[in-house]
DNA sequence: CAAATACGCATC
DNA sequence: ATGCGTATTTGA
């Protein structure tokens, strides 16, 4: 048999494959690009992807193992997405192996073969009615008769036994089967809704064929939604298969439901909420094309679809579409380049865009589509600042501001609260002599919690009891500090004792279905106080909320990082989008100790598109993205100086290369040290990349990784690229 | 002098 | 990364 060897990348950060024997009997023609094998590598079990076959290794012969086993017979990775692949690794400077493992849903990544995707079915295989005696099987038998297959699970769950199943099957009435289940379909879709003239303009010149952008910039409420599914309803008239990618929050049972009850295909979705096995399910019916719709967050970005005919990216420019640790990619920017080299159009839709979004769109990269007006005859909320300087406050209220809240109750309607802070309080400190609650492994204050009662640091988890007395000089009270939901939702309860008041956070609203409950206690109860983070800004709409009061905006005015201005208006007309319907119009308060603060004020004069264009032309001026590139060198370390030690030696590296290289303009700034310099023990130091030039910024950042990886550095000495980082904090 | 720890290095 | 061999430190 002739001599080869197989080409394997792993998950492993070396930036290089490896080469292994072929397993015994295997011949060449078995091993084909994309499938996965099992090794032995550096004595630990792994799994790894072919990359293809060579005649011969640049690895001495006695160096060379055998694979272990050849886990797929065909490949589990196209052609296309191995390409893909390539392109992932140089952009984020990992890995080929680590980003095809992060591509394979868990199971196929720890060597699950995958007919461990399918279940046991039974599907109906006679139209005789038949005679049968047992009261068990003649309902057994309605099943079929309701719906011709049924996995094994659903009927076992239902009461049946397998006695009885087997029965049906000696009758010749049902057979078994092992396969995937099918996606759900919903046999009657409802009809289209009428478009107003922009929904319709905006569908108009949107390509089905091809590779483009076109982002849909459109207020809330005017009806961006139904612009996706007549878009999706021609795409899937030509027999292609639509990828939807939303935020993490934004993908709640409503939104499913809608597009499930539109179209009369097979719809999957990929949520946080699904086991290993079910994730894998909707991984292979996407691959097989038997679902024509996937719909799901950031991860779902790599969902093999071998008939994909376009991404919708909804709230596009929402962070949680940048994976923060890790293989920090970006599932907005891989999706049009997975676009790209389908040739496939892309869809961006936002209320609120992304200022790199609409840079794009504003030079002509991408097609700008407006809709300014909201559909039906929605008015939008009114917006009014109300200063609280020199203001007295009741429980961090002001005097008109509960009056209105008053009114908006007695009127038998909803009030939000949005405060962006859990817990009790952020600060639990001693009035006599000045000690405070701090968290021993950060440089951060811990938060009081009530319920339960405790002390939480939001960035390390760590937890501990609240003190008795004050730890310094045990003094008898301690007095907590600023306000949290919990704090506001207790002293709301005091101040509007006549009306109900439910808190929404991360604490309060456990599960998926508790947001449902809610959510459904809401809708249909009468008038309440919601208190909430931005769990309450994201997804669900209230429609009977029509007063919105912004408790601290002052919170994100002044943040340390550059886009902190973008998000926090991106955020406060995402909670303000949750009031009012047709017939009932919101009312938004924001209370600021800074209401001449300009930016806020155009904000709310001019709207989030003439704001976007103001912190655009702020942002040419400061040369930051997306007028550069950006790149962030992070390094940490339980000692405080190597940290920055090594960020030097690289900026030191970096600029002695670039002397050698004097047309590659890239420039540093930093190192310094992270907001919050001291993180669950460790010390944080970046070192800013700003490149007018992707190009020049990405020979830097190969360079400087090769600088990295020849260092010998402490275990404890840890770093990591961030391209196109969210933030620099 | 053995055990514990740190460092360097290869991983096919 | 991770595990292993070898050098180095710790400590009873």
């Amino acid at each position: 048999m002739p001599f080869f060897v197989v080409d394997v990348a792993l998950p492993v950060p070396l930036q290089r494959s490896f080469d292994y024997l072929p397993a015994a009997n295997d011949e060449r023609r078995h091993y084909r690009p994309g499938q996965r094998v099992r090794v032995n590598f550096a004595n630990q079990l792994l799994t790894g992807v072919v990359l293809g076959t060579r005649d011969q290794s640049d690895v001495a012969r006695d160096k060379l193992k055998p694979l272990l086993q050849r886990l797929d017979d065909e490949p589990v990775i196209d052609a296309e997405t191995l390409t893909l692949s390539e392109w992932l690794a140089h952009y984020y400077h990992h890995s080929q192996g680590e980003v095809l493992d992060l591509m394979l849903p868990a199971m196929l990544r720890r060597g699950s073969h995958l007919s461990e995707a399918e279940e046991r079915h039974w599907h109906k295989c006679s139209e005789q009615p038949p005679s049968l005696r047992g009261s068990k099987q003649q309902a057994l038998w309605q099943r079929f008769e309701q719906q011709a297959y049924w996995p094994h699970s659903e009927l076992t769950a239902a009461g049946f036994s397998l006695a009885q199943l087997q029965r049906l099957a000696e009758l010749g009435l049902i057979v078994e089967q092992q396969q995937v289940p099918l996606p759900a379909i919903n046999a009657e879709p409802q009809a289209p809704l009428t478009l107003n003239e922009q929904q319709q303009s905006a569908l108009d010149q949107l390509d089905e064929h091809g590779f483009s952008v076109a982002l849909l910039e459109g207020v809330t409420g005017s009806g961006k939604t139904e612009v996706y599914l007549q878009w999706m309803q021609r795409l899937l008239d030509e027999q292609r298969q639509v990828l939807v990618l939303v935020p993490e929050i934004g993908l709640t049972p409503q939104t499913l439901k809608r597009f499930r009850q539109r179209f009369a295909v097979p719809v999957v979705a990929l949520h946080s909420g699904l086991n290993d096995r079910e994730r894998l399910q909707g991984w292979c019916s996407a691959k097989d094309g038997s679902a024509r719709i996937v719909i799901g967050t950031r991860s779902a970005v790599f969902t093999p679809m071998p008939e994909l005919g376009a991404i919708i990216i909804d709230e596009e420019h929402d962070a949680s579409f940048k994976q923060q640790d890790g293989l920090r990619y970006s599932a907005r920017d891989f999706a049009i380049v997975r676009a790209h080299q389908r040739q496939i159009p892309v869809l961006l839709g936002s209320a609120t865009p992304s200022l790199e979004s609409l840079h794009n769109a504003l030079t002509g990269k991408y097609r700008h589509l407006k809709l300014t007006q909201r559909a039906g005859n929605a008015k939008a909320p009114g917006m009014k600042l109300h200063s609280i300087l020199h203001q007295p406050l009741t429980a961090g209220f002001a005097q008109p501001v509960l009056q209105r809240m008053q009114a908006t109750l007695q009127a038998g309607q909803q009030v939000l609260v949005f405060l962006n802070r859990r817990g009790y309080a952020p600060l639990l400190a001693c009035r006599q002599c000045g000690w405070s609650a701090d968290c021993r492994r950060c440089d951060a204050r811990m938060t009081l919690h009530a319920w339960p009662r405790h002390l939480h640091c939001h960035h390390c988890d760590h937890q501990q009891a609240v003190p008795a007395v004050c730890p310094s000089c045990q003094h008898p009270e301690l007095e907590a500090i600023g306000q949290g939901t919990e704090k506001a939702e207790q002293q709301l309860l005091t101040l509007f004792p006549d009306w109900p008041v439910r808190r929404v956070d991360r604490d309060s609203v456990r599960g998926k279905q508790a947001f449902d409950q809610l959510y459904d206690d809401i809708h249909d109860g009468g008038p309440c106080i919601l208190v909430g983070t931005q769990m309450l800004a994201k997804g669900h709409h209230f429609p009977d909320v029509t007063l919105v009061v912004v408790l601290d905006a002052d919170a994100g005015l002044f943040s340390a990082d550059f886009r902190g201005m973008e998000h926090s208006a991106q955020l406060i007309l995402q909670v303000a989008g949750r009031a009012g319907r047709a017939e009932m119009p919101g009312e938004v308060w924001i209370q600021t100790l800074y209401a001449d603060h300009p930016q806020l004020n155009l904000l709310l004069d001019n709207g989030y598109h003439a704001l976007a264009l103001s912190l655009l032309q702020e942002r040419q001026q400061r040369q930051l993205p997306p007028y550069t590139h950006l790149a962030l060198l992070r390094a940490e370390s339980e000692d405080r100086h190597q940290a920055e030690q090594l960020l030097q030696q690289c900026r030191q590296h970096i600029q002695h290369w670039q002397r050698q290289h004097p047309r590659v303009r890239v420039s540093l700034v930093g190192p310094f040290p992270a907001i919050m310099e001291r993180r669950n023990g460790r010390f944080r130091q970046q070192l800013q990349l700003h490149g007018a030039e992707r190009s020049a910024l990405h020979r830097i950042l190969h360079q400087l990784r090769h600088f990295l990886q020849q260092q010998r550095l402490p275990r404890n000495l840890r770093w990591h690229l961030d391209i196109d980082p969210i933030d620099t904090l």
